[in-house]
Parts: structure tokens; sequence; C-alpha cells
DNA sequence: TGAATACTTGGCAATATTGCCATGTAGCAA
DNA sequence: TTGCTACATGGCAATATTGCCAAGTATTCA
């Protein structure tokens, strides 16, 4: 059993997950669509990225099976399948902040 | 007001905690840190990888504050700062199940 | 001392990620 | 049809990540 086989399975699963949220401008957006769908004209509003690079990051989120995507017109519109990550961010910020506390200990 | 200047910050703060935490490796030495602390011999243990390999994933996991080192005779323990991390992976678990369900219906 | 163990760091090559531009597709409106 | 809007995709360059080897430090033990 090599290091491939052992780490397949539940935790490559679980890291390709992370990866996804793992971007300022996909946690952004996962953000955003916790307060509902938007289309990706919506999404773009929010930043200075090309419409591209908007869309690669939302395929990107899609991609794990974290959004869906639904078209309507000629609008598409994203929707956040696992509202749950949200509360992540609760021990993310928690993380965060024992992490700026270590900084202000090194630099004391 | 660019796009480093709004996305610095608090996305930025977290989307480095989580791509510290977005590798199988360290997502699996993270689960056992939060079964206590080990050294890094014990970790290097569970994978197929260089000891220095090992040592700067862990590193990557201290940078960010997710884990503390303590060097007692020559080895040195890693222990986990933020154990509600390990809550984190519920949620992944039901995306990456919500995920999986997808391949389903794709390939049915 | 000297050697062995445990770990870290620097350097490098292979690979992955990010963002732009150019181009393509689909829907709507005239 | 033609043109316009809203997105997606291919390709590419810049950058970041990953893992190995070689070399370094610190501690223990003989």
């Amino acid at each position: 059993m090599n290091r491939s086989e052992r780490l397949s399975g539940k935790l490559e699963l679980r890291a390709q997950i992370l990866k996804a949220l793992a971007h300022p401008t996909r946690l952004l957006f996962v953000e955003e669509l916790g307060k509902g769908e938007r289309c990706v004209c919506e999404l773009q509003g929010m930043v200075d990225l090309d419409m591209s690079t908007v869309s690669k990051h939302l395929s990107v989120l899609k991609g794990v099976g974290l959004v869906t995507d639904q078209k309507r017109g000629n609008q598409v519109f994203y929707t956040l399948q696992t509202p749950c990550i949200l509360r992540i961010f609760d021990c993310v910020e928690q993380a965060v902040r024992a992490n700026l506390q270590k900084q202000v200990e090194i630099f004391r």
C-alpha cells in the first residue's frame, strides 16, 4: 500500500473541497451565494477580474459540487449547495485570531 | 480600491488557513494531531514521504498557527491549536457526498 | 570526544494554479 | 438576418506548490 493508495479516497476528496475553497475570490463568492443565488454578472461586479476569470473560479466550485448553476434567459445563476460550509468560517476565524495573536507575540 | 486591497484582510487570511489544510497529507496530520500531540517521526511513519517533506508540511500548518511545536530531547512534538478545525470535516464530508451523488447522476 | 538520531533548511525540477486575451456559444431583440 | 449581452473555453505566461536530495543544527549516547 503506497502513499497514493493510502491518501486516495477520503483525504483526497476532502482536500479537493478545501482547495476549491482556498482562494479569496472563491471565498467571497461562497459567502455571497450564502445569501441566495446570484448570476455571474452580479458576482463579477464584486471583484476586479475578467469575466473569464470569474467563470473559471465558479467552475472550480461547481467541479467539487459546492455550487450548481442554472441558466435562465441569457444569464447563469449559481446556487450554494452546501450552506454548512459557511459555518467553517467560524473556526477559521478562530484560527485566524490565534494566528494573529502568535504574530503579535513574535514581534513583541 | 483595487482587487488586492479589497481582498486583503479577512478573506486573504481565511484563504491562507484553508490552503494550509487543503492537502491530503496535511489533513492526515491534522486528524492525527486531533488525538493528541505527535512527534515528527510518528507522523512520518504514517506516510511514504521524505522526512524533509514531512517537516515542510508541518511548517505550513505552523505558519498559519494551526499547530505549535515543542522540542523535547531530540524530538519535536506538534500540537493542534484549533481542534474545532476537526469539525470542518463534517460539512466537508457532506459536500463530498453531494459531489459523489452528482457524479453518479452524470454517469447514470 | 565522536557517532548516531531527529529534525530543519536550501535548492531544484516537476507540476498545478491564476489571470488575461482571444474566441466560441446561447439567448434575446430588432 | 444582424447585433448585443452573458457566459464558457482554449491557450499562454507568470507564479505557487510539492517532493526529493544534500547539507546543516541540536541533542543524546557511547
